[in-house]
Parts: C-alpha cells; sequence; structure tokens
DNA sequence: GTTCGTGCAAATACTTTGCAAGTCG
DNA sequence: CGACTTGCAAAGTATTTGCACGAAC
C-alpha cells in the first residue's frame, strides 16, 4: 500500500490535477497532524514552513482534496469544521465531551454492519462515518466527582 | 414517553430557561419537518407564522437547543449545517451522494456496538452517531448508465 | 424588581471570487 | 502554447454581539 502522499499523486494526476508544492504542503501536514486539524491551524503549520502560501489556497485545496476524497472533514461537538488525511475506509471515532479528544477506534467493531446495511436498504458503495460521543474514563471520573 | 415539546419545554424549565413564543415555534417547526433542515430553511418557516421572530434569535435558539441536546446539528457531504429534533437516542443516517436524500435507519443494527465500545475503550454515555454514504438504488442504477 | 429573552442594526468572522501573473507538461 | 494554479485584494455570506426595550417569574 502506497502512502498518503504517493497516493495523493497519482489520484490527482488521473484527475488531471497537479502536485503543486503548496498542495503538497497541506497533504504532507495532514499526513504528518495523524490528527484532526482546524483551517486555522492547517494555515498556520502550513505558512510556519512557507509563509508564502495564502489562505485561499490552503480553501481552495482543502476543498479539491475533500472533492476526489483524499481528505475528510469533521464536524464533533458543533464545533469548527476538522480535516484529516483519509488513509483507507475507516472514519471511527470515538470523542470525548469533556476534554475533547478524538480517538481512532478499531474499524473491524462495525465491520459486517455496513453489509447489512447494503442489504436491507438496497444502497451501494456504503462508507461509514461513526462518530461517538461520550466522556472518556479520566473525564467521566473528574466530572462526577464535582 | 412525552412529546418532543413537551419534554422541551421540562427541560428548558430545570435548567432555567423559559420556553417563549419564539422558542416554541422554533422547536414546533424542526418537530413538524421531522427532518433536517438548514437554518435558513427554519428561519424561512419560522416567519411564515410569525415574521417579527428575527434570524439572531433563531441561531441563539438553535445554539441554545444544541447546548442541552435538543437538536443535532447535522453536516452530511461537506455541506451547509442541517438541523433536526432529538427524540430518543437514535441518530443514524443513511445518505445518498447523488440525490442527497437523508434516511433514518433502524437502531437496532447497530446497537450492540455501543456496548462494544464502551467496554473496550472505557467511554461512559456514549451516543452514536452513524451516517452511512454511499448511493441510493436509483442512483446508482442512473449513474452506472451513464 | 430582577432576571431572562428579543429585535434591530452594526460588527465581526468566515469563505469565495476575479483577475493578472506564474508554472508545468 | 494551453491548461492549471496561485496570491492578492475585494466581494460576498454567515454568524455574533451590544444595547435598549419588553416579558416572565
Amino acid at each position: 500500500m502506497l502512502g498518503f502522499i504517493e497516493s495523493s499523486h497519482e489520484l490527482l494526476h488521473k484527475r488531471g490535477y497537479r502536485l503543486t508544492p503548496q498542495r503538497y504542503l497541506i497533504i504532507y501536514v495532514l499526513e504528518e497532524a495523524q490528527g484532526h486539524l482546524s483551517i486555522e491551524e492547517i494555515v498556520e503549520c502550513v505558512q510556519q514552513r512557507n509563509p508564502c502560501v495564502s489562505q485561499s489556497t490552503v480553501y481552495r485545496t482543502l476543498e479539491l482534496l475533500r472533492e476526489v476524497g483524499l481528505v475528510r472533514e469533521n464536524h464533533f461537538l458543533g464545533e469548527a469544521a476538522t480535516y484529516e488525511a483519509v488513509d483507507g475506509n475507516a472514519h471511527e471515532h470515538l470523542v470525548c465531551r469533556g476534554c475533547h479528544t478524538v480517538l481512532h477506534f478499531d474499524p473491524a467493531l462495525p465491520a459486517n454492519l455496513r453489509e447489512q446495511l447494503e442489504q436491507q436498504y438496497a444502497y451501494r458503495a456504503l462508507k461509514l462515518d461513526l462518530v461517538a460521543v461520550g466522556y472518556c474514563d479520566a473525564c467521566w471520573k473528574s466530572s462526577s466527582a464535582t
């Protein structure tokens, strides 16, 4: 399996887009963060490495990457959007209401759910996007201590 | 089990908030729509019944209702936020990439997933928020016909 | 009477766009 | 050369806020 950056290059190319230095940088930042970055954070990280990259480029690139499916946009707890690199099919998130930590959980757990849904509702090419919101152990304890 | 409007009243009251005519109207509209409304649509529906209700009140009320958990905010396919009344625990959505229809599917399907997650990751009070994105039968056929 | 909620208008924040210049194949 | 990208600044949207008035407890 190719790395995220290589497969991005390939996919963009296949669709007639170029992997420009700006796009590379944005992809690189997303890949490196391995997590959920807000637009603001992305702009910050990118400009830290190359201050000439403009905000509009970040917006345009994220839209492009989302379009081709390389990047996923999340809205947890009603907060501002965050972005993350899409590696495979697994997008399972555990979000803590207390500390706002986002954990990626084992994609095997909901594995058969997809098949059930496809069969039962006659939907095709389903991608699951599962967010479980609750309290992690630490936050649960500290909140009940209050 | 109480209706949505009654339980809203109760919950707001318990938290020291009032169920004003404006709030009532917004809750009513959400309840009636039984679906996913954008802010714009909500404002429209509300003002249709009472033109004096201002946009800021709609914003403020949705934020309040979201805060107390009566309303859920969704972001499907990276589009603008939509809002829906929260009845129980079930928030399972099937979204079609083609026609953008949103279907609520059988909440029994992922039932044991929640328990698995709580046990395996030591999270408490988990609420699942499951979005499955794909193509409905009709859109799948028309897209493969192209 | 005191707290909560609202409408209005203004302010702020966020995102998109037009365009001229630059880059790449 | 022609298609694709970018930076900049301006335009456009969306959302939030301050404040004075009114309503509810």
